[in-house]
DNA sequence: TAAAAAAGAATGAACGTTCATTTTTGTTGT
DNA sequence: ACAACAAAAATGAACGTTCATTCTTTTTTA
């Protein structure tokens, strides 16, 4: 295990208070009286380790999504056929998304809102590079359609999103069959 | 051109006033203050026509939703062939994101976070039902994936909103080939 | 001219942030 | 090994501001 300091500990606790409470009240709803409260800690703690509230959410943004892709491309190696490595790529993201879910919706209500600031944003959009990489090249090997990336990342990837908000908010359960088939229609609509 | 009061003038501006400030500020930083200026109108002039803030969000939300689901359903007919009106349906829906670009922004806000109470999210669903039905007929056809009905709309008509945001944040334009090719995958990752 | 609609100013609560203190930590001299 | 103490970390209370909402008055409508 790693070695964390108490500070480290301290703030820790408030990233975790922060997506949690933004995940079931919203950012309007979050207060920093709550997440201080929430992390068992003052509210002046907190401007210890953040500038202020926003810089605050920016930074669980940024270190959210550095999480969510190192968990992506972990097992990917990028002298992988691209079939396999999509495919790997794919089912991590999978997974981080069904098994992180409060992470996974803390990003997803972040894209989707004006909460983080536009330099947070395109920080957090450069970890996806080795996909995009992978993507070109199966563009020239003749193996994944020649469209623009926003469209294969639409058609194959952010419907995961919508999946885990519609399993998250009930209504849905996405069982394993359910990922196969998941997996099936993403490839589908990006191989050539 | 519709007859309106006085009155139903003063709630379209406050409706289209809460729309453009919480697309471009979020909720947390769209007062009741600001709504009433851009509205052209005192704060308490709000309280005429919503109970409270959150009745104010509650009741955008649904009209905006209803407003989106006749316009993705006007061209459409039950009794035509699965194939032609599934086409049909996402043109029209694309046609909507991208025209009606603030009002569905709006909805993907709303619909990626707990800004709007559990009861309207739920009346917003209903209105999709001709799609469900249409989808029903195509599996029962042989036309359509035997999927459930969450995963066909994860593929077929969701990535429309990720494209709609990411061609409203720069960086990317939908043009009438991207479209095309778009409508090409939502249709291959659904067809049988 | 009465009723309805609208306005601006007022109110109290809640918020983000800061301040004055206290507690904890780590270092020094014995 | 430990007392003394300075620096750092942490706190709870307090501050000024902003917000949603209400109240009283004025304007518009019928």
């Amino acid at each position: 295990m790693a070695e964390l300091t108490k500070g480290e500990i301290k703030r820790n606790a408030l990233v975790k208070a922060t997506i949690e409470l933004v995940n079931n009240s919203g950012f309007h709803a979050a207060p920093m009286s709550k997440i201080a409260k929430m992390a068992n800690v003052s509210p002046a703690t907190i401007y210890l380790y953040f500038e202020n509230k926003q810089d605050l959410v920016n930074q669980v943004y940024i270190e959210v999504k550095a999480a969510f892709t190192e968990y992506a491309f972990e097992t990917f190696d990028p002298k992988m056929e691209v079939e396999e490595g999509f495919e790997i790529i794919w089912k991590r993201i999978a997974d981080f998304k069904l098994k992180e879910c409060e992470e996974a919706m803390f990003l997803a209500q972040c894209d989707n809102t004006p909460m983080i600031d536009e330099p947070s944003r395109q920080q957090g959009i450069k970890h996806l590079q080795p996909l995009l990489d992978l993507w070109e090249r199966g563009k020239n090997e003749g193996k994944i359609k020649p469209l623009s990336d926003y469209i294969l990342y639409a058609y194959s990837i952010n419907p995961l999103s919508f999946l885990m908000i519609a399993q998250k908010r009930g209504g849905f359960q996405l069982t394993e069959d359910h990922l196969e088939e998941a997996y099936q229609s993403a490839w589908s609509s990006i191989k050539k």
